[in-house]
DNA sequence: ATACGTGCAAATAGTTTGCATACCA
DNA sequence: TGGTATGCAAACTATTTGCACGTAT
């Protein structure tokens, strides 16, 4: 799989070392729908995996980020959320503020317009964040 | 001045009482340069205003923030960030990762596009985020 | 063997709350 | 006067860190 020799390069390129914990929270967060946070997964591992840390799953993540696996999402509900990132598809989202509901969407010509805004300042865009708050079809039928 | 209309219509509303503090805070608060944290804006009146309270200062800004006077800003560096709303005129943000620079954009052809993502859906857009981070010009030339 | 990783518990940072006192309507 | 607001300190929540012990290289 592509992300793990990107995770392994960059673990060596670092002088880090593979151990079972990085390997099963590794796994089971990119194997996990998106969008959870350290607590998600933490409650998700501890099922199979009782030992595990909060602290090692917590730093498991930040490793991700900065191997550029991961970004760090936050949408208003007080926790740091995490999402694998998918290379070919960037996307932003909207949340449903009712339920939780999280839809994925991207559109080119709004990334363009993006590209358009940072040049008109000089400005180096790294990345983004874009995200819509409201009511999802279901809780604004309700 | 509009906003202290809507204020203390508000405030009757909902039989909350006009207090010194509160003046204070909110005056101060509409005069700052925007995105404050509550800490930045408690330190600010500390200055004149030694006995005035971290909490109050930050129960009176949540005050702002239901009266739709004030919203919540997140720039990723940890704190809460508030800036007077200014009905005419809705913006986005460029943050600078370097040096904190925040300039502000609208862009009203990003908004519509927003409005036909949303539709696609049948969501029901209340409110969004909209953020570039990245190096402003000075950042970028270093 | 050595340096990095882990799990635990404790520390931190930002925010929120309880409560006795002060103040507005 | 009665109910709301304030200031302080303590509680909370999410996150981060120190450290003794374990483990990969």
């Amino acid at each position: 799989m592509e992300q793990e020799k990107i995770i392994d390069d960059f673990m060596r390129r670092k002088g880090l070392k593979t151990t079972k914990q990085r390997n099963v929270i590794i796994k089971t967060f990119l194997n996990s729908h998106s969008h959870c946070s350290t607590e998600d997964l933490y409650l998700k591992l501890r099922k199979k995996h009782p030992k595990i840390g909060y602290a090692t799953v917590h730093r498991t993540l930040k490793l991700l980020v900065e191997c550029g696996i991961a970004i760090e999402q936050n949408f208003r509900d007080g926790q740091t959320r995490f999402e694998p990132v998918r290379e070919d598809s960037h996307h932003d989202h909207l949340v449903c503020v009712e339920c939780g509901l999280i839809i994925e969407f991207s559109e080119p010509q709004i990334e363009q317009l993006q590209q358009e805004i940072a040049a008109s300042y000089q400005f180096v865009i790294r990345n983004h964040r874009h995200e819509l708050y409201g009511l999802c079809s279901r809780c604004a039928g309700k």
